[in-house]
This record gives structure tokens, C-alpha cells and sequence, in this order.
DNA sequence: ATAATAAAAGATATATTTGTCTTTTATTGT
DNA sequence: ACAATAAAAGACAAATATATCTTTTATTAT
């Protein structure tokens, strides 16, 4: 469904969501640590969300780090798509036209239509913060370590 | 959402369910002119669905080219996506966790299978030559040349 | 049989994605 | 100020996806 870009942007978003703060900084070790995945690559990954749009806080130097802020824990996962510019997945034609409407739909427009809104809806309603809270849960994993 | 070759693979199906028969098959310069795709790499494609399965079927030399038999025309998308071993951007895990499930899921694993059901759902009944079907409505298209 | 046709197959090229490694810059604690 | 730390930045490497071009093989119509 997604890139690989794409899922290590959304767990390292949700661990960061659960484990950081202002004052509780998660270093790029850690993190790649607890969301399995390569450390170089999600630390440039990282760095497309700390910069113009800031939904990533980050500090360097000793103590410091990656985090969220509260305001940023509130996003939600579409806005994130959105900063990643990777919506596109979702709201695009699934045969892959670039001009599919309802002017000129293709074949599956209607179908995937209904689709999509739950999909947006979904990613639209579903925070950073809420999914953090949804790892309370001991069951519920963001790694492949339970392998 | 899907990758470029799926959906060339898809649009090159559909428009051989609408217009192709054992008795009229279509070549790939005017196929892939008609789904608008790039000619070799679309031939490519459509021989990775002629050989086992034999999803679409092929005759060289003159007044030959690619057909659907009866029988082809009634396999549904998903079967398909399958067929092209890509099922999987679909049914695996929205975070790219391997090992998502009831007992490990990801954060969002019970929002995304409700999703999952229904895209399933909509791919495993939707028949290639409904699709086609489709087709006889004038508006809708399979390629991009309504710009 | 032969020539024409069209897919199959193979080689190669380009672009994009994914991943690693090194150097630089900013920050902090001492 | 200084040393240690951690992200930022940049260069590079590997893998995969996309695309093109040429040669071969199978089939058909003459």
C-alpha cells in the first residue's frame, strides 16, 4: 500500500507520539531500534518532517534528539501523508489515469470511490496520539521482534 | 497504490475483455496505444499472465495478438492481483509490519481491516468483464487521452 | 516453401527507491 | 573554552522498477 519510506515515517511518528517529549528526547539509535528499520535511511526520512513543516521537533547535541510536541501528536495520519506527499497513493485513480473524474471516470471509479472516503476518513481521524495510545495495549507491536 | 505494471496489467485486461475474442485479437501497438502505456514494457507485462496460468492468451504471427477466452473474462480483479503475486500491497499490514495479526497487530491493524474487507471484498466480485461493461458508458475511459 | 506478421525472449538502459557511510554542524554538560 | 554527543548534510552504493531496443521463434496467408 505504502513505501517503505512511507512506513517508517508513520512508526517512527507513533512511537514518537508515545515515547517523547520536550523533555524526553528519542535519539535516532532508539527509535530505529524499536520501529525495525534502517537507521540512515529513517534518519533522511526524518528529516523531511523537521523542516519546513516541522511536524517533527529535533535537537542536536548531548540530551538531545527527536520529538513531538503535543500539538504535533494531535496530526493525523492523512496530514502526515499529506507532509510526505505521498496522498496521492490513496486519493489518486487506482487503474493509475491521471485524469479520472466523474466527468471522465474509469472503471472502477464508482467502486473505489466508497472506498476512499472511509480510507481518507479513517486517515484523517486517526491521530498520532490515538494510536500511541492504542500501544498501551501489551499486544500491540510497531516492530517485527516478536518473531 | 498499486504499482505501474499492475496497473497497465489491469487496464490492458479490461480493454481486452471489452474488445478481444478468439476470433479478434489485439495487437500490442494498438493495446497499448488504447490503455496508453508504454509498448515493450506492457508486452512484458502481459507474458507474465500467458504462460502457467494462461490468464490471457496469445498467437503469433499474422491476425494473431493477445485475447480473453469466455472463461478468462470471468476472473475478478482480485484474482488478478494475485496472478501478478502483488495481493499482498492490499492484505498485508498498512505499517509493513510482516507479522500483523489478531495477536500482534499493529496500531492500526483493526481500523485498516474493516478497509481491507471491503477492497477485498470489491476486487474478489468485480469481474474483468463487468468491468468492461463499464466501458459501454461513452464518458468513462481507461486511458489518458481525454486531456 | 516463402514472405510477412506478431508475440516471445533477451539484452540493455534509465529512473527511482532503498540503504550505507563519512563529514559537518549544532548543542550540551563539564 | 572544551570535549562529547547527536542530528544534518552529503556522497555513494545497491536493489528494484520502469522502459527501450534488437533478435528469435511461432504462425499465418499466399
Amino acid at each position: 500500500m505504502f513505501s517503505k519510506s512511507t512506513e517508517y515515517a508513520l512508526r517512527a511518528l507513533i512511537y514518537l507520539a508515545q515515547n517523547s517529549s520536550e523533555d524526553h528526547k528519542i535519539g535516532i539509535v532508539e527509535l530505529s531500534v524499536a520501529i525495525d528499520s534502517p537507521k540512515s535511511f529513517t534518519a533522511k526520512i526524518l528529516q523531511k518532517l523537521t523542516h519546513g513543516n516541522k511536524l517533527i521537533s529535533s535537537v542536536t547535541g548531548p540530551s538531545g534528539g527527536f520529538y513531538l510536541t503535543d500539538q504535533a501528536k494531535k496530526k493525523s495520519l492523512l496530514k502526515v501523508l499529506t507532509l510526505l506527499d505521498t496522498e496521492h497513493m490513496i486519493s489518486g485513480c487506482i487503474l493509475g489515469l491521471s485524469e479520472c473524474s466523474e466527468i471522465n471516470p474509469c472503471p472502477m471509479h464508482a467502486d473505489y470511490a466508497k472506498i476512499k472516503v472511509q480510507l481518507l476518513g479513517m486517515l484523517g481521524q486517526k491521530s498520532l496520539e490515538a494510536l500511541a495510545r492504542e500501544m498501551n495495549d501489551p499486544k500491540v507491536v510497531i516492530n517485527n521482534n516478536n518473531r
